[in-house]
DNA sequence: AAAAAATGTTGACGATGTCTACATGAAAAA
DNA sequence: TTTTTCATGTAGACATCGTCAACATTTTTT
């Protein structure tokens, strides 16, 4: 209430809707300022009072797909907190399905700079909540011994280049040589996850 | 010669090095028909004889782009191919330089479906040259006893899967919590690399 | 030398991002 | 309650972009 619902009714909230919708549907691509403003029925303009630039809605897009996904970490920290492996790598196929099923969100939040707390707050601390969760799992796991020496964020960071090149690659297309469909690419994954899960488990090594 | 040296002179060739420059000055995003067409001092609609339509030249370009690094990949195979380890941390190295030297070109080459060898001939074959020339260290490895017992194309596909991550994550920007400048951040991706190897090398694992 | 094909130019069209000027409706101040 | 102020939405304009069609010119083929 109190500012947002003048003569439309709160705009912005309808706009990032339409938004989120037009990016699947049409791809980022599609996604136009006009565009938003006709499937919102409003002038073309008018999203300019909510947004200072098209790159600004497109932030604040990605940030709602960030939150959407330390949601989901959350979700199976809190369903299999207890089992770390199994935590793992349930988390892991969450967040492969989450790109899968809206590649364009999920291209959209990792298509640009990391942005600094002073240019996106909004966005800097979706992201930096999802990236909690991750690290939280991965001090679980090593409270319960499932993981090696090396530093928890080197870890953490491992895992999470391994499961947004799964991620990417899946959306893509680049891992339909090995798994054509959708369960088998999530197959695939776990077996992915589950090598780099061996490597992180062993002793430290040196390189 | 033939028939690329008419009036200008290889037009063809000219737009797309000054594609590749102009992509990495300003970005994706400042790389368009006209730009590209006033950069070769050409008319604004003349790049229009040697491309299709924009995605058509973008799709050249990253066609380069696969090109340059299945190059690279084969270069360290020729330097390193006889001790598969130290060929698998190389190539990892190189592959994140590229990535991180050329960014913009990087998210040019994975930013798309990849494509069916109808629709991009020219960037299917050099895509798949690049991948193949993973395929190829793989092969190595595991006939030097390197690595365990699940298939190498899965293999392939987690080394390619965390490199890929591994490189996206550096280029925006959000390694940066856990390595500020580029040696930190190569020093960690190999450390990274390293973890998966260990996985790699491991007895296969049920999931 | 003439015809055909390849290549480049000009001009146009619709769409887009964004700005400025203006209108309108709600909230705050009087 | 009336008036003023501010937030929100509209209308119109501008430069830029991708792309197409019509035309000109140069090279190749016949």
């Amino acid at each position: 209430m109190a500012q947002d619902d003048y003569h439309h009714g709160n705009l912005r909230q309808a706009l990032l809707d339409a938004g989120e919708k037009l990016l699947e549907i049409e791809g980022v691509a599609g996604l136009s300022m006009r565009a938003l403003a006709r499937a919102t029925g409003v002038s073309h303009a008018a999203p300019y009072r909510h947004f200072a630039d098209k790159a600004d809605l497109l932030a604040a897009l990605a940030a709602r797909g960030f939150a959407r996904l330390a949601e989901t970490l959350v979700a199976v920290a809190a369903a299999h907190g207890d089992n770390p492996q199994r935590e793992y790598l349930v988390a892991c196929r969450r967040y492969i399905e989450l790109g899968m099923d809206a590649p364009a969100m999920y291209r959209l939040m990792f298509g640009q700079q990391q942005p600094g707390v002073g240019d996106q707050p909004e966005l800097a601390v979706a992201g930096q909540a999802a990236f909690d969760a991750l690290l939280g799992a991965m001090a679980r796991g090593r409270a319960a011994g499932t993981l090696g020496e090396v530093a928890t964020e080197a870890q953490a960071m491992a895992v999470w280049s391994m499961v947004h090149g799964i991620t990417e690659l899946a959306i893509s297309g680049r891992l339909e040589p090995c798994a054509g469909d959708r369960l088998e690419i999530l197959a695939l994954g776990e077996q992915m996850c589950s090598l780099l899960l061996s490597g992180l488990a062993a002793r430290e090594r040196a390189t």
